[in-house]
DNA sequence: ACATGGGTGTTACTTTATAACACTCCGCCG
DNA sequence: CGGCGGAGTGTTATAAAGTAACACCCATGT
């Protein structure tokens, strides 16, 4: 996944999506909002806020504050543009924003890379054991940690 | 669950299972280890870091350091005593230390239980979702957000 | 023109977590 | 006995992650 694809079509296709999709919803994809989900894309990894403050100050020369991101995060979030990472502290990008989903991820703990899947089996057992014991799900959280296939291939 | 049990029984138990495992293991149960587990277990909501450390100033007196905490939490994760709910950044004491278990919780929103469950069924989808997809799991993390039953049956 | 509201900038601050280093206790070996 | 070594703890300082409060700008609608 990480070195053998053409990223920039990544991030082209996750922009134009994005514009479509607050285009459709009539949210507003501001210059900055835009910019950050383009740094969040900028990898497969997930990348802290602090991550993408550097670049924004770096790239873009404006020293922005940590609110500026955090506020364009909240938003891209929001929308499903972007999923967080609960036990990295990070954000990624959606992998298939618009679609009705809860955000599984395999995190690999050697590459960092987080390949975002929707796994109908495992959404299936969370509502399933949610059901059992009447707990009504909101937001269910599912990152599993361990090795991709690349990296238990070609190990460091 | 939350106040119709006798949970001063929950804690003894705990602490109980807590010092026959780590004889068993050789592990040190000291005395402020012990005293951290003990805090953890006040409730069976998370508590967080500084949470516990506060509680350490104002019922023992002594004037901890974050570090202190900090170190005893890290050996009673490795124990398997403690699990770390990354979406709170917190720590809730283990329903069933000992087995092998990878943690799922149910966290309610709205009373901030976390209900710890084994459900074989979710364990068993997520293998099954990575080998699909050549991952090897480490360690998963399941953390559904919700209403509990009771909260649903007694909104606010 | 003016009020309204969303988005952004700025400053300061809180919460969460870790680094570096010194000290103590205790079993063990010489 | 005496000193060695390693685990646990104490102390201080610092890093990383996240939020509050308030002012300003600018597009939109009246
Ligand atoms: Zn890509
Ligand atoms: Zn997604
Ligand atoms: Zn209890
Ligand atoms: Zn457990």
């Amino acid at each position: 996944m990480s070195a053998l694809h053409d990223h920039t079509h990544c991030i082209a296709d996750a922009l134009t999506r994005a514009d479509a999709l607050c285009a459709e919803r009539g949210a507003r994809l501001t210059a900055l909002r835009r910019r950050v989900l383009e740094l969040v894309w900028s990898s497969h990894r997930p990348r802290g806020a602090y991550a993408i403050l550097e670049d924004l100050s770096q790239q873009d020369g404006k020293a922005a504050a940590p609110l500026t991101v955090y506020r364009a995060l909240e938003f891209l979030v929001e929308q499903g543009l972007v999923h967080r990472i609960e036990s990295l502290n990070a954000y990624v990008g959606c992998a298939a924003p618009g679609d009705v989903h809860s955000g599984q991820f395999l995190v690999c703990e050697a590459c960092g890379d987080a390949a975002e899947i929707d796994d109908p089996g495992v959404g299936a057992a969370i509502d399933a054991a949610a059901a059992e014991r009447g707990f009504r799900v909101q937001r269910p959280t599912v990152e599993v940690r361990g090795l991709c296939k690349s990296c238990q291939e070609n190990p460091r």
